[in-house]
DNA sequence: ATCTTTAATCGTATTATTGCGATTAAATAG
DNA sequence: CTATTTAATCGCAATAATACGATTAAAGAT
């Protein structure tokens, strides 16, 4: 997005379009389901779980990390990463006000 | 994505993927309300609710309509654009199963 | 103190997205 | 048939995202 154009969106627009973006791109959505999945935290050994080399997926845990997702606790030469359960309550409860808005639509048309 | 990496992804990965990378940008989010608060068909007037030229407008309609959130049925002169309910059913259950997974995680650690 | 291990950051190449003016295509109106 | 209206597409510039090797930083181990 053009920057000059940030403000003429609402911030709720905003806000979800970061959040999907985000959730946009499969590595991405294998490290959360990792996280989820082993229910637990989980170091480095999320590299083991993507095709991909270290550097970028420690890129792509810190743009979890920015969007609140996920967070990070060093724990000696290593760092545990789990979802951040509170943030991720209140990202959800947003996404389901928007799905609810979505619901509402268009029955009627077309 | 590098194209090359994208079959070491599960199916459903990328599907997720691919749909909130449509959702990922405040214009596409901005336009799926609008056609939701209308609860009816819209057409061009779309055009007039964002800060964006016309071509770019398409553009947007065109990822939402390629991922399967909406609908564009000719009328006429002009395109009557809608949510397409179906679809969106499937695509909500898709979401709400992921965000189950997610939900089930990570109750005791850091 | 030196060596390892682990993860973040830097620099950079490649590719993708965004945005727009101009053009095209399709339907309708006159 | 010739305008007009509406929306898609093309071509292109600007910006952003993705990926990786190399380097750095921080903690532990020897």
């Amino acid at each position: 997005m053009k920057a000059s154009n940030a403000n003429q969106y609402a911030g709720h627009q905003l806000q979800l379009a970061r959040l999907a973006k985000a959730l946009g791109h499969p590595a991405r959505i294998a490290i959360l389901e990792h996280l989820a999945r082993v229910n637990a935290c989980v170091c480095g050994d999320i590299v083991e779980e993507l095709p991909l080399a270290q550097a970028t997926v420690s890129q792509h845990l810190r743009e979890l990390k920015e969007v609140g997702l996920i967070k990070g606790t060093v724990e000696g030469t290593s760092v545990c990463y789990c979802i951040d359960e509170e943030n991720w309550k209140a990202i959800k409860d947003q996404l389901n006000k928007f799905f609810r808005e979505l619901d509402k639509a268009c029955d009627n048309c077309c």
